[in-house]
DNA sequence: TTAATATATAGACAAACATCTATATATTAT
DNA sequence: ATAATATATAGATGTTTGTCTATATATTAA
């Protein structure tokens, strides 16, 4: 989970995977939506790919990006029980 | 929410609220936790206070943290959220 | 097979971060 | 008042991070 958690300490890349909840997209759809160069987009991809948020999928000229559906479910547990405990003790 | 995501990002952080998901405990009490400085542990406690993630309490020399409970629940609805998605579709 | 397009990678750089030592401040005990 | 304990703050330092430019690689179109 340590690459989960620096994964999305950073904006940018939680708006992608925000983009990306809606639907796949490929890297130049991606860059429409921010300031900055398509190199640094790559990196953000990087990221999230070797935290195992996103997967891709080459579709002729370009590459897909779209949630990791799988480990996003059990990703979401775990940060559910991050900010779960025993509502009986203060 | 960027303070949280930020405070998220370092496992000590992490391990300190997991203490505190446990009980209120005071500096030294968390120091004993762990292998840096007094200072270092200053240091976070100060990043989880920022994100309101903590809240701290004076009994005599002793400064209690425990988690900041309102804000918490909060948080957790916000981190539930960034993992939802359309299940319907692909 | 050459040019154009899409994406990734390498290297540089400034800003942010985690840690340290030293010191300041607050509280309690003597 | 003075010493001891608990915590915070200041300043220094090495590491990580986000971004850039330049270039490499892969695919498609001409």
């Amino acid at each position: 989970m340590e690459h989960v958690f620096k994964a999305l300490a950073d904006p940018n890349r939680r708006k992608i995977l925000e983009l990306l909840k809606k639907r796949s997209m490929s890297v130049t759809d991606l860059l429409e939506n921010f300031d900055f160069t398509q190199a640094s987009l790559s990196h953000h991809l990087d990221i999230l790919k070797r935290a195992n948020l996103v997967v891709t999928e080459r579709q002729g000229q370009f590459i897909y990006y779209s949630l990791n559906l799988s480990v996003f479910e059990e990703i979401s547990k775990t940060m559910f029980n991050l900010f779960q405990y025993e509502k009986s003790k203060k």
